[in-house]
RNA sequence: GGGCGUGUGGCUGAGCAGCAAAGGCAUCAGACUGUAAAUCUGACGGGUUCUACCCUUCGCAGGUGCAAGUCCUGCCGCGCCCA
């Protein structure tokens, strides 16, 4: 039942792996045939899940595909605390309301991953929300204040002289409690978790249970090599539409190439070596790249079919297949306000600019013409197509 | 409770009383191309009868100036230090 080819176990144990503690302990563990309690907590503190976070859902998937249980910690009550890791900044806490929305939209991506009717999913409402005060403390008592202060992001804040919040500091004690709450034998994380990850075993420590062993993975920068952040547009979530998603990979730096590679798909080391050996044209080997991502979340076929639409319209310079159309009764229209009213600009003024700039064509048939001219009054007819940029099309329609 | 400091456009961060407000990042457009990459160029609060004019912005509310992000007063938020 338990699956322990040493291949696939190397495999877990190194693919897109920072750290390991203890790796010995860990690999005897895997050996062993037993089934292990595998814990992964997530905060439902945003509604998307991005494919730098579904690594770690994938390397669950490898320890479910061997037969192990995964305990998936849902941190209802964390959520409202707020992580410091990663973080420069205090966190606003959610409310309550916000956090089951987002835990709705979390179990629906996690299933696009994992088997979740095999996960043990918890809430860590469950056991905190009767915690005494007691007990809290007695858990507080197992760390020095300078123990937790001394963690990176704290002590940087604390020399830049930024907030803490004294609630920030207790959440490596309750990540921690998860993981005694659930007699864990492994948790993972990413890089930025190590710290919560050592308080979990400390905590088992205290109530005398054996200790998780700890895994952090890589941390996958965003498409423009800064750290992925929903703030920076960075991102690609695993519920993007195909073509975005096939768009964004091929609009990251190159230097990503193998990272993207390791972190985001799932080719062995062979096939990516393939990949390389067929062309070193690096948008060649990111469009394979797209492609396999794409095929992840949304199949072979999509994939397919996102790469035909890329090149249609980048390579080629052709329409996309579907337009959005904009309904009109007017046939005459300055082009301002065409701009304007077909959503194309967000004000006037930005419709100018684009103008200005060279950006604005309209295409009926063969017929190309480009707008120089913003005071200019159009013509409109049925079918006509305007053009902004390189990719923003609308077609008109007239009633 | 006391002292000091701080609050600027999507973010960051300058700003001597005459600024729609430097720089950086992000964004958008153009050229180029291997692509929505890199590089270069330009734009980047809103409106209009559009090389000009008008309106709205620098925590909030008042005040002094012809003129205030810039000075004064009072609030509010945030930070540090002392208690």
């Amino acid at each position: 039942m338990i699956d322990t080819n040493p291949k696939k176990i190397e495999e877990i144990l190194s693919r897109g792996v920072e750290e390991i503690f203890e790796r010995e302990s860990l690999l005897k563990k895997l050996q062993s045939g037993k089934q292990l309690r595998i814990k992964f907590g997530i905060d439902p503190t945003g509604p998307k899940i991005h494919i730098g976070r579904a690594f770690q859902f994938w390397k669950l998937r490898d320890f479910q595909d061997l037969g192990h249980k995964i305990v998936l910690i849902i941190g209802d009550f964390t959520a409202q605390i707020g992580d410091a890791s990663d973080k420069q900044a205090m966190r606003k806490p959610l409310t309550e309301k916000e956090i089951k929305e987002n835990l709705k939209n979390y179990l629906f991506q996690i299933d696009k991953i994992l088997d979740i009717k095999k996960v043990e999913v918890r809430y860590n409402g469950e056991w905190f929300k009767k915690m005494k005060v007691i007990d809290f403390v007695n858990l507080q008592m197992i760390f020095t204040a300078q123990q937790i202060i001394q963690r990176r992001n704290f002590k940087e804040r604390w020399d830049e002289a930024k907030p803490i919040g004294l609630h920030e500091l207790d959440y490596p004690l309750f990540q921690g409690y998860d993981s005694a709450a659930v007699k864990s034998d492994v948790e993972i994380g990413g890089s930025d978790q190590l710290f919560n990850l050592q308080a979990g075993r400390e905590i088992q420590k205290f109530f005398k249970q054996k200790q998780q062993d700890i895994m952090t993975s890589k941390m996958l920068n965003g498409l423009d090599g800064r750290k992925m952040s929903t703030s920076w547009g960075n991102i690609i979530t695993i519920i993007d539409e195909p073509n975005d998603m096939f768009g964004k990979v091929m609009s990251m730096k190159d230097e990503l190439i193998d990272e993207y590679f390791e972190l985001a798909a799932r080719l062995t080391k062979e096939e990516i070596f393939q990949i390389k050996k067929n062309s070193d044209n690096p948008r060649d080997i990111k469009a394979r790249l797209a492609k396999e991502i794409v095929k992840m979340y949304h199949g072979e076929k999509k994939s397919q079919k996102a790469e035909e639409e890329f090149n249609k319209i980048f390579r080629n310079r052709e329409l996309p297949t579907d337009i959005p159309v904009f309904k009109t009764n007017k046939k005459q229209y300055f082009v301002l306000d065409l701009l304007f009213d077909a959503k194309l600009a967000a004000s006037k003024n930005e419709a100018k600019r684009l103008v200005e700039g060279g950006g604005v064509e309209l295409q009926n048939g063969d017929k190309k013409e480009r707008i120089a001219d913003w005071k200019k009054e159009v013509n409109l007819e049925n079918g006509m197509i305007i053009k902004v940029g390189s990719r923003k099309f609308v077609k008109i329609k007239i009633k």
